[in-house]
RNA sequence: GCCGAAGUGGCGGAACUGGCAGACGCGCAGGAUUCAAAAUCCUGUCCUGGCAACAGGGUGAGGGUUCAAUUCCCUCCUUCGGCACCA
């Protein structure tokens, strides 16, 4: 019986601790402490899955976690909060198929999850706690919508403002004036060509549509003119690109972000029309190939195809128009290889040489980038080249490249040739490099009044409305008389009624026109009005929680400036590489706009950001219920403890790279905890161990000591968890060889243990003597001096092969080290007699003798 | 096709800024303890040859720079992630 006294019981400590830290408020932050640096770690907060969490969340929780503790215990006052994203489709799914509220499902998700995450033990300040669709929170998602509703974007100034501050153009009527507000605003309503999924029943946005299908649940997705909530998201592309220097984040992410943004600096040029009065504006990056454009496409939807088609050629460009809008973005992917089209009986005159080129149509022209129109130049462009090839247009060679044989097969029109070289067949133009004739042609088209300078953009503005119940309603009525009206700030917030029936209609209509008691409005001035009936999707939450978590019960603001100004901007941000483009492009374009208005002072909101990693399940494949591979956070826990689930998360590999789950390795971190608990507690009594005394350390324990104290919080600070950890256990192998431990080392241990393993730390911290609880001491400080090897081994090398290993004074001088190496016997038998050329010596590495 | 990341023992991985490849953990083998087992402890464990001392090879493949390359350069292969007619 009284064996079991000092056995490691972690699910009793666990358990203790965890209702320590929750009685004592233990990590609660105090906001606007001066006293204090401040330090805000943010982890990406998750959506409450009726599956619960994946061994894959913990991950990221934990390396936050880690720094958390880590910081507190270096003095700073740490904001470590969490939350739930928690609209979204597989509640309402749910709720489609079983009856059962969103909201009470949600409810009941967020409770399991929130049980989960707690038995992890993480030191989050739970009083901050958020959710994304408490009326509440989403009040003031509403709110910032309202701000952008009634915002435009100034282009000189490059920023956003109030709309009274719009200039508004003399001479328009009441309805001109009211149409030229509405399409300045920030947040707008447009017929747009949309991405509508028929199986969800909604409309997605561009990033939600993957290679033709939706990436929620791959159905296909199809074309289809909608009127639909936007918002300009590319008026901050130049923003969204610079400030990029600004964050620490991984180069990757970036670049992703980047080429989502996608800028490109190029010309307009004005063609004119053979025969109409009509001009043809067109977008390139190459205007320096001007001279090889042998013809022209532009997007079937063009505005001017109808002006231009000739009689002759109605009935075929007709048809392929209809072809063409039938086809769904898979179609358009998979035709992609054969390009298709149709000449419109037109022509279009080249300004600089003044030749007349044949106007086609073609699908590969998009409508929605640059003008809609091109000029082709199929000696320098590899979609021009196979269509002029298939089409059997003129190929003209304008740009010379450096190889020769490359250049004929080029002039001979057998190669496509789209690098940069000298310039040919292009007038006063000739021999111009490309870099430079660009800037030359450029400026020629402005002054002769044909073109000008232009960028472009890949990326489009946001599509922010959803056919969907389960998301923040828009405050947002339309009048019988077809205003569209904003509701006040004190309305808000417009909460989401209580419906029946979840079924989308299917054809467009969202759920919420069928609540016709909430739907039917009079305005205070007694108009009759309808409420948007859309709702927003679920980014929308996500955009800007980070900021709610610095005041979350602020019911007169969304948050405090001076609390904003404080916390912000997050310090540490750790979350999914899945989250790339999507959430952190629309929180930061978020934050762009909020700090125009003055509502936030920093130009970016995430200052690091972090991606752990995916976890594969033990078989080296992508975990699934399919599979059976899935690991359950819980299982392990109970079977390991919290402790050994987080130190294995952390001791698989890097955070950031993927890895598979290992039973065995959890057993392997669980055995290493069991090490340090033997070492410090007496297994019969289950008090102190009677090897551990007050006595000083001896010299190797010593340098061991410090040298382990340096490298656990240098890989705390660069996310080497895995390193740390492997740096603890030589430490723990090291102490328990030991026949009396000392006191102060094991103290040490369990400080620096302390973030990773915080239940077994505090309960032998306690163990130790001590009576409060180790998450604000101070993180241990190494002595440099004790860190010094007195001795070096050093490796001897001839023609850089090992031969020997010596041991020297640390302080050895390279005469001395070099002396020593010379008189060594293998050395002199590896010799064979002949002289040293050269000797290398790398103090405290290795000595290389080149013969 | 283009862009990005990565390829190291049986496995997860380590190696600072070009300086002893394989730390730490898992697994495996042998031993101690035990009536036996579990647990624990000790020893060994990159490959080939050898009883051994030792010798040779070795970080996806091939080449290069260097006294010295997992690390830098070039070519290629494989895996993963992203983009995919954006002119």
């Amino acid at each position: 019986m009284c064996e079991n006294k000092g056995i490691y019981k972690y699910n009793e400590i666990e358990k203790k601790w965890q209702e320590f830290w929750e009685n004592t408020r233990t990590f609660k932050a105090a906001d606007c402490d001066n006293s204090r640096p401040k330090y805000y770690v943010l982890d990406m907060f998750p959506y409450p899955s009726g599956q619960g969490l994946h061994v894959g969340h913990p991950e990221g929780y934990t390396a936050s976690d880690i720094t958390a503790r880590y910081k507190r215990m270096k003095g700073f006052n740490v904001l470590h909060p969490m939350g739930w994203d928690a609209f979204g489709l597989p509640a309402e799914q749910y709720a489609i198929q079983t009856g059962t509220a969103p909201a009470e499902t949600t409810r009941k998700n967020i409770d399991n999850i929130r049980r989960q995450i707690k038995s992890l033990g993480f030191s989050y300040d739970w009083a901050r706690e958020v959710n994304t669709t408490n009326p509440n929170y989403y009040k003031w998602t509403q709110w910032i919508f309202l701000k952008m509703f009634n915002s435009f974007f100034d282009e000189s100034e490059q920023k956003a403002k109030p709309i009274e501050q719009l200039r508004i153009p003399e001479g328009l009527n009441e309805k001109e004036k009211r149409q030229y507000i509405d399409d300045h605003r920030l947040a707008y309503e447009a017929e747009v060509a949309v991405n509508w999924c028929p199986a969800l029943g909604t409309v997605l946005a561009n990033e939600e549509v993957v290679g033709g299908l939706s990436e929620r649940g791959g159905h296909p997705v199809f074309r289809k003119p909608m009127r639909q909530w936007m918002l300009k998201i590319t008026e901050y592309a130049e923003r969204l690109i610079d400030d990029l220097a600004e964050v620490d984040w991984p180069e990757s992410i970036k670049k992703l972000q980047q080429d989502w943004i996608g800028k490109s600096i190029g010309a307009d040029v004005d063609f004119k029309v053979d025969g109409f009065d009509e001009i043809i504006r067109v977008f390139t990056t190459r205007p320096d190939t001007l001279f090889g454009a042998t013809y022209m496409v532009m997007a079937p939807e063009h505005r001017l195809v109808d002006i231009l088609t000739s009689p002759d050629r109605k009935e075929a460009v007709k048809k392929y128009r209809e072809e063409a809008a039938r086809k769904s973005d898979l179609d358009r992917t998979d035709l992609a290889k054969e390009k298709t089209g149709e000449f419109i009986g037109a022509y279009a005159i080249n300004p600089v040489n003044n030749k007349k080129i044949p106007i086609w149509i073609s699908d590969y022209v998009l409508i929605s980038y640059g003008t809609g129109a091109i000029m082709a130049v199929p000696a320098h462009d590899d979609r021009d080249y196979e269509f002029a090839t298939k089409y059997n247009l003129t190929i003209i060679q304008v740009v010379q490249p450096e190889d020769k044989e490359q250049s004929e097969l080029v002039k001979q029109g057998k190669l496509c040739f789209i690098g940069d070289g000298i310039a040919i067949n292009s007038g006063q133009f000739n021999g111009i490099r490309t870099p430079e004739f660009k800037e030359k042609i450029t400026n020629w088209l402005e002054q002769t009044g044909q073109g000008k300078k232009a960028i472009n953009y890949k990326l489009r503005d946001w599509l922010f409305s959803r056919q969907r119940y389960w998301g923040e309603p828009f405050p947002i009525v339309h009048t019988e008389d077809g205003r569209v009206a904003s509701l006040s700030e004190e309305d808000l917030p417009l909460e989401l009624p209580k419906v029946a029936d979840y079924k989308p209609s299917g054809n467009g209509e969202p759920p919420l026109a069928k609540v016709t008691d909430w739907v039917n409005v009079t305005l205070p001035d007694g108009t009759k009005a309808r409420r948007e009936t859309n709702t927003m999707p679920q980014w929308a939450g996500s955009c800007w929680y980070y900021l709610r978590y610095l005041d979350p019960d602020n019911s007169k603001e969304g948050w405090n400036p001076d609390k904003e100004k404080y916390w912000m901007p997050v310090d540490l941000y750790i979350g999914g590489a899945e989250h790339a483009v999507l959430h952190l492009l629309y929180s930061r374009f978020w934050h762009k706009f909020l700090y125009d208005m003055g509502y936030v002072t920093t130009k970016e909101p995430f200052k690091k950001l972090v991606n752990q990693g995916m976890i594969l399940g033990e078989d080296g494949q992508k975990m699934s219920k399919s599979r059976g591979n899935v690991v359950n956070p819980d299982k392990v826990i109970t079977d390991y403890g919290a402790d050994s689930m987080r130190l294995y998360e952390m001791f698989m590999g890097p955070l950031e790279a993927i890895k598979p789950w290992s039973m065995q390795g959890v057993e392997g971190v669980h055995r290493f905890l069991q090490k340090l608990w033997r070492l410090v507690i007496d297994k019969e009594t289950g008090g102190l161990n009677q090897t551990v005394k007050d006595i000083q350390a001896n010299e190797e324990t010593l340098r061991l000591l410090n040298q382990t104290i340096k490298k656990v919080g240098d890989d705390i600070e660069s996310f080497g968890f895995n390193t740390a950890i492997s740096a603890m256990m030589i430490l723990v192998n090291h102490l328990s060889k030991l026949d009396a431990v000392p006191k102060s080392s094991v103290e040490k241990v369990v400080l620096i243990l302390s973030p990773f393993a915080p239940h077994i730390a505090e309960e032998l911290w306690q163990k130790l003597g001590h009576n409060d609880s180790l998450a604000y001491e101070s993180w241990p400080e190494y002595d440099k001096e004790l860190i010094k090897e007195k001795e070096i081994e050093l490796a001897i090398q001839v023609n850089g092969k090992i031969k020997d290993k010596i041991v020297v004074p640390a302080d050895a001088d390279e005469e001395q080290i070099k002396q020593k190496v010379l008189g060594n016997d293998k050395v002199i038998a590896a010799l064979a007699g002949k002289t040293p050329k050269k000797v290398i010596v790398i103090k405290s590495r290795l000595v290389n003798i080149v013969v």
